[in-house]
DNA sequence: AACTCGGGGCA
DNA sequence: TGCCCAGAGTT
């Protein structure tokens, strides 16, 4: 998919989603670093769940040093690979009161040497806590940008960034990044898609196939 | 490239 | 109930 066509698609997508934000709970980057960094492989719904109160008993790093790794654990054990990520929150929390002042880094290279921060929690943080257009791909940019063809489908997901990025504006790559995970979560849902009520069906090769196969299901069925 | 971690969401 | 998942780290 060429970058005038895509652009076509993500404009139909603004309309579907005009109020598209990841609605993670933060305040400023070090929460929104610890919220992304809860989120991998559960929802963001339930991190929120967990920060809304977990962000309250602790602010700053130092609060997450100041209990036992075990009361940390059970703070957010109702995230999933809670047992990692407890571990995981209070390294970086060293990392970043020893070698950061306490701030969390602004740099792309030190935000992922934080232990949990992997190239995308560190897209995430840039382009929403720092104002550094980013895409982070995420399984539903992945799944979105292989159905429409905007890459190959066995691209890795560092290519998947790259050709997003070279095919879309500088200046909206994190709206970008918003848009198509919203319309991965309600729409173009990894099962039962909304195919049959897609706008931008006619763009997505993978879609029309679906469709048609879904199509021809229900007729041979009947 | 394949495996692990793990509770939640959904069928 | 049993499957899959808004990743990252290790081998």
């Amino acid at each position: 998919m060429n970058a005038a066509t895509l652009r076509l698609v993500l404009d139909q997508i603004a309309g579907m989603f005009p109020d598209a934000r990841c609605e993670l709970n933060h305040r400023n980057p070090f929460e929104l670093t610890i919220a992304v960094l809860l989120s991998a492989q559960c929802t963001d719904e339930t991190v929120n769940k967990v920060t809304a109160t977990l962000f309250e008993k602790y602010r700053e790093p130092q609060d997450y040093l100041n209990v036992p790794l075990e009361e940390l654990e059970n703070d957010i054990r109702r995230i999933g690979l809670f047992r990692n990520k407890a571990s995981n929150i209070q390294k970086l929390c060293r990392l970043v009161i020893d070698k950061h002042g306490g701030e969390i880094p602004r740099k792309h290279e030190e935000l992922t040497e934080l232990p949990g921060v992997g190239r995308k929690t560190a897209n995430v943080v840039v382009s929403n806590a720092f104002d550094v257009p980013a895409i982070a791909v995420d399984t539903h940019v992945e799944r979105v940008s292989k159905r429409f063809g905007v890459c190959k489908p066995d691209d890795s997901v560092l290519e998947v960034e790259k050709k997003l990025m070279k095919k879309v504006p500088r200046d909206e790559w994190t709206i970008t990044h918003h848009r198509l995970i919203f319309f991965g979560r309600y729409h173009c849902k990894a099962q039962n898609p909304r195919c049959d009520v897609c706008p931008v069906l006619e763009h997505c090769k993978e879609g029309k196939s679906r469709l048609k196969a879904g199509l021809k299901k229900r007729s041979v069925t009947k």
